[in-house]
DNA sequence: GTCTATATCTGGATAGAC
DNA sequence: GTCTATCCAGATATAGAC
């Protein structure tokens, strides 16, 4: 019976975690409550707090999850291939998941708009970290004259902001396009544009 | 004495409003407080009530005043002018907004992240004209060979991601390249940048 | 493990004195 | 015009039955 109780347990964390991360996208933490996420995972207020101790824990999961799926792909580029494919591989690997994972994209907008109060020590040390590396490599394909000489920190930024901005502003790109799916001919933008910046 | 009278109103409806946009832009609609917004303007809560009817108004006269300021800078994009400059004069002003007014940014941000409720119908009409005109014209200029053929409404979305990145993410900014005014360089990327994408 | 009921607190808005 | 006091809805979290 342990076995049952246990995959139980895992369907409701996960309910409430798929739950909560559509409400926390929507309305920031302070925005959201309780109520909400209960009635989005069908489970009752108690109950959520008998798999949670808190809201905020629930908040905090998501954005522990969050920030590890966001950083691996950074982490994956391969400083032996070939500069020009890689960037773009990471940048369109990027516009894929704010297509697939909107909400996800939300939410950390939420958190970094309002000062990052519960990741800021993330920000400044692994995320730190992490795109340093790659300003370097990205450095020393600029002086290795592999790609075009070009600010590295401000060429990520270009890519996260132009990436994150479909999923994040989602309403106003399909107020100006009409209904549908704009990442194919995002995509293709962006492609165009880094190869531009890149190629010496 | 009437006269006084409406100097005070001028200046407390100005510090409700200044309160307001602090407030609004860091926790957006639903996670900001009446109690916030009175301690920050210095004014009670019934006071504040006294100038706007509730809270909602606040934030609604805070949007509309926004989306005023938002759009005149695309209206004044002039069609006979030369068009690398245009669009490039265009842009830069867009990063000096979001330098000198990033909590008006991140306050549309919020708005928008969140389904843009209150907005919505000011989307689909005067912001989708707006642009829809500008991209008209940007495709004329494209036919016309003046610049580089190119997919107009993508162009405006990169242009607006990077502006707003800077004010909107601005903690993950300053936690990866530390404390300081990096618009600067942002600017200059930016410039190089729409050269490249625009010059034939 | 899950529910009903509830304690406790906070927030938006109002009443009424001054 | 501005304040104190207060109402009432809604929110987090807990108690305790089942």
């Amino acid at each position: 019976m342990k076995k049952t109780e246990t995959r139980i347990q895992k369907k409701n964390q996960s309910a409430i975690k798929a739950a909560g991360l559509k409400v926390f996208s929507q309305f920031g933490f302070r925005g959201s409550t309780l109520d909400q996420i209960a009635t989005e995972s069908g489970l009752s207020k108690p109950n959520i707090l008998y798999y949670f101790s808190s809201k905020e824990a629930i908040y905090e999961a998501l954005l522990a999850q969050l920030l590890t799926d966001w950083l691996q792909p950074v982490r994956d580029i391969d400083p032996e291939g070939e500069p020009v494919e890689e960037i773009l591989n990471y940048a369109i690997h990027k516009m894929k998941m704010s297509r697939l994972y909107p909400r996800e994209s939300r939410l950390y907008a939420n958190e970094i708009i309002q000062g990052a109060p519960r990741i800021k020590s993330v920000l400044t040390c692994e995320l730190r970290d992490v795109v340093q590396s790659l300003a370097q490599l990205i450095s020393n394909w600029s002086e290795a004259g592999l790609i075009r000489v070009i600010d590295p920190y401000h060429l990520i930024f270009s890519i996260w902001a132009m990436t994150q901005h479909y999923a994040d502003f989602d309403v106003q790109v399909q107020a100006i396009l009409g209904d549908g799916d704009h990442f194919h001919d995002a995509e293709q933008y962006l492609e165009d544009m880094l190869r531009r910046m890149l190629t010496v």
